[in-house]
DNA sequence: CGCCAGGCCGTGT
DNA sequence: ACACGGCATGGC
C-alpha cells in the first residue's frame, strides 16, 4: 500500500517547518485540528517574533492563548507550549538539539509525560524534529487498517503503530527515517480526500485493495 | 446550520 | 481497562 502511495502521488519529502521547533508547535496545534488553521496561528507567532523557544518562552499565557487561537483548544494548547519549553529548559538546557542526542525511547517516554502530549504527538516530535524512526498514527492511518480489514475497529495505537513498522521492515536503518517520513506524509495525503469519516473511495489509489489475510472480506457500512 | 479537523484528558463504569 | 464527553475555532 505504501509502495502504492508512492508512485501515485511521489514522493511528499514533508512536514512543511523552516526549523525543528517549529515542527513541535505545529504538532501541538495540529492536534484535532486543520492545518490551514495550524498555518495562521503559526503565522501569529512569527510576525509577534515569537516561533522560537525564546519566543514561546517570553509570551506570556494570555498572549499565546491569543496568538494561537485561530487552530483551537487555546488553552490547553497554550498551557501545553509553555510546559514544553520549561521541560526543555529544565532538562535540556532549552536546546532541541541536546535532546535529539538522548536515546529515542527515554525521550518519548519523557514527551508522554508531558500535558497535551498524546502518543501521535510524541511520535511525531521524534520523527519530524528529532529525526528518530518513528511511525506515526493518525486517524487516517487508523481508518486506512480498519476498514481495509488489516486490523479489527478495536485496534490500539501501538497495534496500528506495529503494523505500520512492519510494513517498513525490509528498509535499511540509515533510510529508515526517510521512509517514516514518507509514509506518514503519504497517508495525510490520501487520507485529506479520501479517509473522513465517510470513506470515499472512488478515484482513491488505495481502493479495491485487500490483504490476502483480511479478517472479512467486506461488511456493509464500510468499503475496503 | 451541521459536520468536520493530522488528539488528548478527566471522569464514570 | 474502556467508553464517553469536553475542549475552541474556522472552513465548507
Amino acid at each position: 500500500m505504501y509502495e502504492r502511495l508512492l508512485s501515485e502521488y511521489g514522493p511528499q519529502q514533508w512536514w512543511p517547518a523552516e526549523t525543528a521547533f517549529e515542527v513541535v508547535v505545529g504538532a501541538y496545534l495540529t492536534q484535532n485540528t486543520s492545518w490551514r488553521a495550524v498555518e495562521r496561528s503559526m503565522a501569529n507567532l512569527a510576525a509577534h517574533q515569537s516561533l522560537s523557544v525564546e519566543g514561546i518562552r517570553s509570551l506570556g499565557e494570555e498572549e499565546l492563548r491569543q496568538l494561537i487561537r485561530p487552530s483551537g483548544y487555546m488553552v490547553r494548547k497554550a498551557a501545553a507550549l509553555k510546559a514544553f519549553v520549561a521541560f526543555l529548559d529544565r532538562d535540556h538546557g532549552g536546546s532541541l538539539e541536546a535532546l535529539a542526542a538522548a536515546p529515542a525511547a527515554d525521550s518519548r517516554a519523557k514527551l508522554l509525560a508531558l500535558p497535551g502530549v498524546g502518543p501521535e504527538t510524541a511520535d511525531a516530535i521524534l520523527l519530524y524534529a528529532l529525526g528518530k524512526p518513528a511511525m506515526v498514527v493518525d486517524e487516517y492511518l487508523r481508518r486506512i487498517v480498519t476498514r481495509h480489514r488489516l486490523l479489527p475497529e478495536k485496534a490500539k495505537y501501538a497495534e496500528i503503530q506495529a503494523l505500520g513498522t512492519e510494513a517498513l521492515r525490509d528498509s535499511a536503518p540509515e533510510t529508515l527515517v526517510r521512509h517514516c517520513n514518507e509514509f506518514h506524509a503519504l497517508v495525510v495525503m490520501v487520507g485529506k480526500t479520501h479517509c473522513g469519516p465517510k470513506p470515499k473511495c472512488e478515484g482513491c489509489p488505495l481502493a479495491g485493495y485487500l490483504p490476502k489475510d483480511a479478517l472479512v472480506p467486506s461488511l456493509p457500512g464500510t468499503l475496503p
